[in-house]
RNA sequence: GGAGGGGUACCCAAGCGGUCAACGGGGGCAGAUUGUAAAUCUGCUGGCUAUGCCUUCGUAGGUUCGAAUCCUACCCCCUCCA
């Protein structure tokens, strides 16, 4: 049996810290390091560089604002960096897009929607935003030189798009090179204890512990987090695939997306989503195993999720009205209205269900009548032929379990 | 530079003169079931002023009564040789 110290409060707090700081997270760099520095007790500078591109977040984003909200609470330091220079580079992925340039008024404008959505999770005052053109934009020649000088070509080569391209003859520009570089050195012009990233950004961030160090900066902790698959559970969360919940969408469609996910992902979300410390995740974990249907531990999901980018009320209100609509086939309250006009006295239901967005064109319209998935008020339509009377009713329309409206049929007036 | 193979709907992949809006699989959507989970079964999965019409098989032409299928040119991708 080794003597180990006893040990003090202070290093039970920072194990505590250090195991919640690692949840989550797929690769910390190293452990060792950050527990070091959480040790010294002074607060960390922890940076996160984000693109400067129009920002519209989803919850996959937000995998990363969480753990910096964590850094936060326990009372670090957040940079939440603007990559407005770097933005002129364009990230290589392998692909080469041309990324348009941005104005610094559009900057300042994403930078502001930025701020709108983030601090829904960030606390404000504890957030210092900067951008990276503060220094860059000052570096001249020269410096970019010294900066070059002291990475090589061979490291380079050792990320991987970069290394297959090179090996499969593809084109890199020499700038793409300057993106690590310049990534890199904004966590020497901030003095970063630590800098987050999504797994993607591994290399960039190795990159930067290394440059710190041939500036004499002691290394950054680096620290990746997974990226949040979607609501398929497949791939990552993305609007291109369209398997993203968006933190701006209407409480009860966030409440109905999140209860629309796996059983098995829902753990992950709770993993990376929840703020309940761990050991209620544990808990929740043995009550399903213990019978509980896992429908009830995902209303808490749901809630805690909706709850912090609406209200409280207004997650509760999503779970009754989730409960009225599934359990008793109720119709939400809430839900798009529209409001046709027509010149005739009577509309086909299938250019109804198209010009109420429900559907992306008549032909699907009538598919979806011929399937038995439109309700209008409530009443299964089966005849794609029925028409609706233009008499400036509001009716309810549906197709299938998830899509509403709520339609009115107008005289069109005269036009002048 | 030489030789060969290939580009078909969201993805993969058949078709190789008419019966092709194009087999099959994946994905997606819908119905049943259910906990708007999973699994399962069934159907749908170009558009429109809709029992007909229009557009789609890399691009542009051509042959033909008729082409995704044949011919010509062009563009792009892959493999092998130099």
């Amino acid at each position: 049996m080794p003597i180990t110290e006893k040990p003090s409060v202070t290093d039970s707090a920072v194990a505590h810290q250090l195991a919640e700081l690692k949840r989550g997270t797929e690769e910390l760099l190293l452990e060792s390091e950050l527990q070091e520095r959480l040790k010294s007790g002074r607060p960390l500078k922890v940076k996160v560089g984000f693109d400067p591109t129009a920002p519209d977040l989803h919850l996959g984003h937000t995998v990363l604002l969480n753990k910096m909200r964590q850094f936060q609470e326990f009372g670090h330091e957040v940079i939440f960096l603007i990559g407005d220079f770097t933005g002129m580079i364009g990230d290589p992925s392998g692909k080469t897009t041309a990324r348009p340039v941005l104005t610094s008024e559009d900057v300042r404008a994403n930078a502001k929607t930025y701020e709108e959505q983030v601090y829904k999770i960030l606390d404000s005052n504890k957030t210092r935003l900067d951008f990276n053109s503060r220094w860059m934009s000052q570096m001249k020649a020269s410096g970019l030189i010294e900066l070059a000088s002291k990475h090589t070509v061979a490291r380079m080569l050792e990320r991987d798009d970069f290394r297959t391209r090179y090996q499969e003859g593809k084109s890199i520009a020499i700038h793409e090179f300057l993106y690590p570089l310049v990534q890199g050195y904004d966590s020497i012009a901030l003095e970063a204890d630590v800098e987050l990233g999504g797994t993607d950004q591994k290399f960039n961030l190795l990159v930067g512990r290394q440059l710190q160090q041939s500036y004499d900066q002691p290394p950054q902790v680096v620290l990746t987090m997974p990226l949040l698959e979607g609501l398929d559970g497949v791939n990552k969360m993305s609007k291109s695939l369209d398997n993203y919940i968006g933190i701006t969408e209407p409480p009860g469609e966030m409440f109905g997306k999140l209860m629309s996910i796996s059983d098995e992902l829902m753990w992950r979300y709770f993993e990376l989503l929840s703020f309940r410390p761990l050991g209620d995740i544990e808990d929740f974990k043995v009550r399903v195993a213990n019978g509980e249907n896992p429908r009830d531990v995902k209303f808490l999901l749901a809630l805690e999720i909706v709850g912090r980018f609406h209200s409280e009320s207004a997650a509760t209100k999503s779970k009754k009205d989730f409960i009225a609509r599934h359990r008793h086939g109720k119709v939400p309250d809430e839900m798009e209205e529209y409001l046709l006009r027509s010149s005739e006295p009577t509309m086909g239901i299938a250019y109804v269900l198209r010009d109420a967005r429900l559907v992306s064109s008549t032909s699907e319209a009538i598919r979806m009548i011929n399937q038995g998935a439109v309700r209008l008020d409530g009443e299964r339509i089966d005849d794609p032929k029925v028409l609706i009377k233009v008499d400036g009713t509001p009716r309810t329309l549906q197709v299938g379990k998830r899509r509403f409206a709520r339609i009115t049929l107008q005289v069109e007036d005269c036009l002048d």
